[in-house]
DNA sequence: ATTAGCACTCCTCTTAGTTGAGTGCTAACA
DNA sequence: TGTTAGCACTCAACTAAGAGGAGTGCTAAT
């Protein structure tokens, strides 16, 4: 168990390596307001502090610097919830000032004044299409082979794939299947309409329609294409400016992993409520050993959920990052609910 | 006037350059087979070729490097146009082994495929989406006072928006309206419709439908939204392989105009065929005068058009890169025309 | 006209020395 | 007994000096 004193050295220790990232020494700390005892004191319990894991050297005769654990604890243990400035509420307020309709131009703006107010990477998943209900199918035909399916969801997300069609398919054909496919699919989530795709609407469109059955292997593998979450970055080279990531490699690895669509969605713990902090190599890739993720989720209407990331250096400062987030989930959550209402 | 050894020395000279971005020394010119003089009269050569503007130094006792001049006279005059290699060719034909139909992913498999294939980055820009031809118009009700309206166009493409209904907008207000939209703009260009909806349909519109002039207005600015082309891009990091972009801030300036949209476009000359080269300075932009920048068009149709960048250092291949692009444009339209008359 | 030879330049790499921030330990102090 | 002043020690960062080498420009010989 640390003393009062050795909790006051850690958190002033992380609190002024995150402002000034420069390994930190007795001196220094001694000079801080709220530090009563001299640099000899703190040295002796700073030796303390790095055997028992929490901070480190990067030579002998260095400052410290926070070790993973070091800032595992100050982010468990000594994040005192701290209030964001009303300059920085102003500005997220200012996302919903437009009275946008659509989801998907307040989640891209979102990320980029997140990306603005912290100065790091931020990536915003708008809400599983997958999940989506379905309003209206429709087809159009292009050509004698060709057509588009037109799938509109109900909170108005369009989701839209070519298909060839079979050959000698006829106008009243394409009638009839688009009017069975409404009567059968309508109000079903899009993951489900892949199952009944194949299990029951073949078989009752068979009776109807000739080359059914090519027809919709076709549109099950059309539907199915785009089953990810639309992905928004903001600030992709924030990085730049943390003197951590002045070496081209490990930006390069991580600008490279952002483009990676699978790699970015394993950032997020999906179906967790709260703000979940990843330090270092508490996360999974390889890459991201110097980054922390910060993470959290929210609600868009009733069912759908969306994430948000903010990635940084280890030395990110969570207070800030968290008091953000949580303002920011709050707020499009309670965005997107109340313009379900109305 | 150059004389005929001064071009050979000029071209080994880029040639060498563009191999091994070190500066050129006269001795391993000297060393090259189709060179038959000694180092001293390259020397002599040299620092003509320098007096004339081609060549520069980067320091008193330095080997030459090409000037910007010289690499322009290198791409107008001594690029022998040049065959490219039959496994590259063979990759280049894979963008169109998967019979997909969607415009949207070839482009996007081209890009990738260009970017591998020239180690620099590459921009595909797709079919103006302005230029399409509208198929079908059609909306759809989401609730009361919201709905979206949507595109479909001749080839394919589907454009879609949100928007308000004005307030006691009925169902069959709805489908007045859309039967007369459809009636209008059925072939007319994406572009047109804007001017047409304002001018003639709204005053079709007020004779049957309360409010029209509201809702109009959703519509045109619903439509206009989304006014540019789709990009794509192929390998974002590339440069961080090239020598001359070892420096963090060339880097992040160059990545930073690629997130926007606009000074994407201007890398592009519309309506120009055949292959652009801007070398250096020659870019309007000043985060690309390390940069060169090559650029083409291919065919989408008999009326669309689309767009090819490739941006690399200076040092670029230019031979490579102009081959390839070559091949890719008539590839590219190829598949495109060829898509359109089946 | 071409080229061998040579003095000269200047970048790059290495080595040595200096400075200064910071530590750990010991001994004195409250 | 906990705290602190004092001091020797460490090591990164900077500076200066010197050696090596790739390359040039000029001159004189071929």
């Amino acid at each position: 168990m640390l003393t009062n004193r050795q909790l006051q050295i850690l958190q002033a220790i992380v609190d002024d390596f995150i402002m000034f990232a420069q390994p930190v020494g007795s001196r220094q700390i001694s000079k801080k307001q709220e530090i009563t005892f001299s640099p000899a004191t703190i040295r002796n319990e700073m030796a303390d502090l790095e055997e028992l894991g929490f901070l480190e050297k990067t030579h002998t005769s260095s400052g410290r610097v926070p070790s993973e654990k070091g800032y595992r604890f100050y982010v468990d243990h000594l994040l005192s919830p701290q209030g964001i400035n009303s300059r920085d509420i102003q500005q997220i307020q200012s996302i919903f000032n437009d009275r946008l309709v659509e989801v998907e131009h307040i989640i891209r703006k979102s990320a980029n004044i997140l990306s603005e107010l912290t100065s790091y990477t931020s990536i915003l998943l708008g809400p599983d299409v997958q999940r989506h209900r379905v309003k209206r199918f429709s087809i159009v035909p292009l050509s004698s082979d060709a057509a588009v399916a037109i799938i509109v969801t109900s909170n108005g997300h369009v989701e839209n794939r070519m298909f060839n069609l079979p050959p000698n398919f006829t106008a009243s054909d394409l009638e009839k299947m688009v009017n069975i496919l409404n009567e059968r699919l309508i109000g079903e989530s899009l993951e489900d309409i892949h199952k009944k795709l194949e299990a029951e609407v073949l078989t009752v469109l068979q009776q109807h329609v000739q080359s059914a059955d090519d027809f919709i292997r076709s549109l099950v593998t059309a539907t199915m294409h785009n089953s990810e979450s639309k992905i928004f970055y903001g600030g992709k080279t924030n990085m730049f400016n943390q003197p951590e990531f002045h070496d081209l490699n490990k930006v390069r690895m991580i600008l490279d992993l952002m483009e990676t669509t699978s790699q970015v969605q394993s950032l997020f713990h999906p179906n967790e409520s709260g703000i979940h902090i990843r330090i270092g190599s508490e996360n999974k890739q390889l890459e991201m050993e110097n980054c922390s993720v910060i993470t959290t989720t929210y609600s868009i209407g009733e069912e759908q959920q969306g994430a948000i990331a903010i990635i940084g250096p280890t030395r990110m400062d969570y207070k800030r990052v968290v008091a953000l987030l949580d303002v920011m989930r709050m707020d499009l959550t309670q965005a997107f609910t109340k313009n379900r209402s109305d």
